[in-house]
DNA sequence: TATATTTAATTACAAAAAGTAACTTAAAAT
DNA sequence: ATTTTAAGTTACTTTTTGTAATTAAATATA
């Protein structure tokens, strides 16, 4: 495999947002503000994948955490700008979705 | 895992082009028509996986092959207008991808 | 004090997908 | 018969995912 990428930019975007879930998750949390197991329940991802997902998009800087010290704890994920800022593309693969699938 | 999901068209298209290189190929074929081996010096992906992803492709459609019994053969992919509709969607990640990484 | 409850993870292990490199096929030129 | 070249395929290793059980934390309850 060679190294060569005509658009690193794109490679990396791609590399992010198409891992398995990730893109279903932004979706998700294009409805606003989620804890953890609403966005379990609303996808057919394991908590273990969601919860690497979500790391990986924290560290990223597209979905930012809040932990509230309820009982039991309550853990909510947002996009933050940066995240809210993949919204037309992924309405754009919906609306292609919707046309041709 | 539940299988309720949001929106199932929408899941199906990122399983399909979410999947590892399918957006980068696709991405790829917006220039043209192009050969196996052009796509995949092109691309930090093997032939063996550019060889299922392409398949895959053909079969949702939204690639096409091309054989001419040339020696040595020559085959040829090239976007359907199927693929061709994701061009929008695409190019709105490149986008985004150009101003947020 | 010990046990129960609930959400948010983490761990352990099996299964599937991806990475790597060598090999095969086909068709014609030497 | 051997060589050449593009387009794959095969065999094998490594990485990622799927699944289910387990842990952590913080309080309420017996």
């Amino acid at each position: 495999m060679n190294e060569t990428t005509l658009c690193p930019r794109l490679a990396k975007a791609m590399d992010l947002i198409g891992k398995r879930w990730t893109g279903l998750i932004l979706y998700q949390l294009l409805d606003g503000s989620q804890r953890f197991n609403e966005i379990e329940s609303a996808l057919p991802v394991s908590g273990r994948l969601l919860s690497e997902r979500l790391k990986e998009l924290e560290k990223e800087g597209l979905v930012e955490r809040k932990v509230y010290s309820e009982v039991p704890v309550r853990v909510e994920y947002s996009l933050t700008e940066k995240g809210r800022a993949l919204e037309g593309a992924i309405r754009n693969i919906e609306s292609w979705a919707t046309n041709w699938l």
